[in-house]
DNA sequence: CGTATGCTCAAACGATCGTTTGAACCAGCC
DNA sequence: GGCTGGTTCAAACGATCGTTTGAGCATACG
């Protein structure tokens, strides 16, 4: 089975590395107890003792990226919107440049994978969680959105921007067939990626 | 909990039925045999005799819908390919309203969500079956499109039509924050949401 | 009639799940 | 030394999982 994913830092730490990782290749049901603490080196009881249960434990995970991510798109944001010479192109950087980061960033997470899955579960609860905690930063960015695409009507946007991040989601937890080739470099891949991304949002949102 | 689905057709119908249901709303792993047996108003011993196990009741779950999914998207199709008038929104057509029509059919199949679930839950298993199963039809449209778009280089149509996947799955299968009026009948809903999803994707694939 | 055949049923199987328990350990401080 | 609070540990808890079993029932065929 898995190995040790981490022979160093806190047990609180350890168990999120694993659960993380454990996470986004099985699943929130899928990963056991069991499995992650055997995966982060700890025992089976340190879960419910750092974390209280396996519940806040996936919360805990959310938390601590999500905190990470939309801190940085916010960042980003702030930097080119209400300026006048501002794009499309400028805004969309924004949203995804961060998230690509996260997908790909140091720890090989994948993070994204698990944030794509559990909006493929439909779970109440943590949506809700999601929405309380990150409403924020989606409404920012939708009213910049509308600032430079005035010719859409409000419902007109929604569905562009809906549509929008379906592209996103697939395209950063990896669902697609498009797979990094082994002769170009993970900053090449991620940057092509984002080049991808970014033009066919803008065509998508500015369309007649 | 839940209670019966069905109280006619056939015993393995009911099961299916059932389990298309409960796929979407808790998961492969989340949805239990007993919860499935108990909504479909049979023995819990039904799923093995008529299936062999639950991962082969996955299966058919899927080949059952995706069977008459693809057999009408490739009716479409024939109807549109090669043909010296064809459009991009025709071809887009043929490959989006059936899986509009399914998502959204007489028995409210939320058949749609079971698929992106499948996507989500990076199972290699049943990837595999999807691909061996139904990759001609994605191939056949795949050609399609590379001789309406003749200016773009085959790693460019493959990333755009990757992109157009997504936003496709995400709308499909309800992930978005667009939601029905209660004033816009089922059907009105679902001709705006092809409207919305063919336009975005035509301006994302043929962009310059 | 007897007896196959296809199907359903309640009951049980072993495995695994998330969680709890109580002892053991181990610093720091009196 | 003794004591305390935070942490780790093996072991067990009850619940639930997918699967199997063998008896029971119905229909069809000789």
């Amino acid at each position: 089975m898995t190995l040790l994913v981490n022979s160093s830092g806190s047990t609180k730490d350890r168990i999120l590395g694993a659960a993380e990782l454990l996470f986004a290749q099985r699943g929130f049901d899928g990963a056991s107890l069991r499995q992650l603490t055997a995966a982060a080196g700890v025992n089976l009881a340190a879960v419910n003792y750092h974390f209280g249960s396996k519940e806040k434990l996936v919360e805990e995970v959310f938390r601590r990226r999500l905190d990470a991510l939309n801190a940085r798109r916010l960042d980003a944001l702030a930097k080119v919107a209400g300026a006048p010479g501002t794009t499309l192109e400028d805004v969309l950087a924004a949203y995804i440049r961060p998230a690509l980061d996260l997908s790909h960033d140091d720890s090989g997470s994948l993070f994204m994978r698990v944030l794509a899955r559990a909006f493929a579960e439909h779970d109440d609860t943590l949506r809700q969680f999601l929405s309380e905690n990150y409403g924020h930063v989606m409404r920012q960015f939708t009213t910049e959105f509308a600032r430079l695409l005035p010719q859409l009507s409000k419902q007109e946007l929604y569905w562009r921007i809906d549509l929008v991040t379906g592209a996103l989601t697939h395209a950063m937890s990896g669902f697609g067939i498009i797979q990094r080739k082994h002769d170009v470099s993970e900053l090449a891949h991620r940057e092509q990626t984002a080049q991808h991304l970014i033009r066919f949002s803008v065509a998508g949102l500015s369309h007649p």
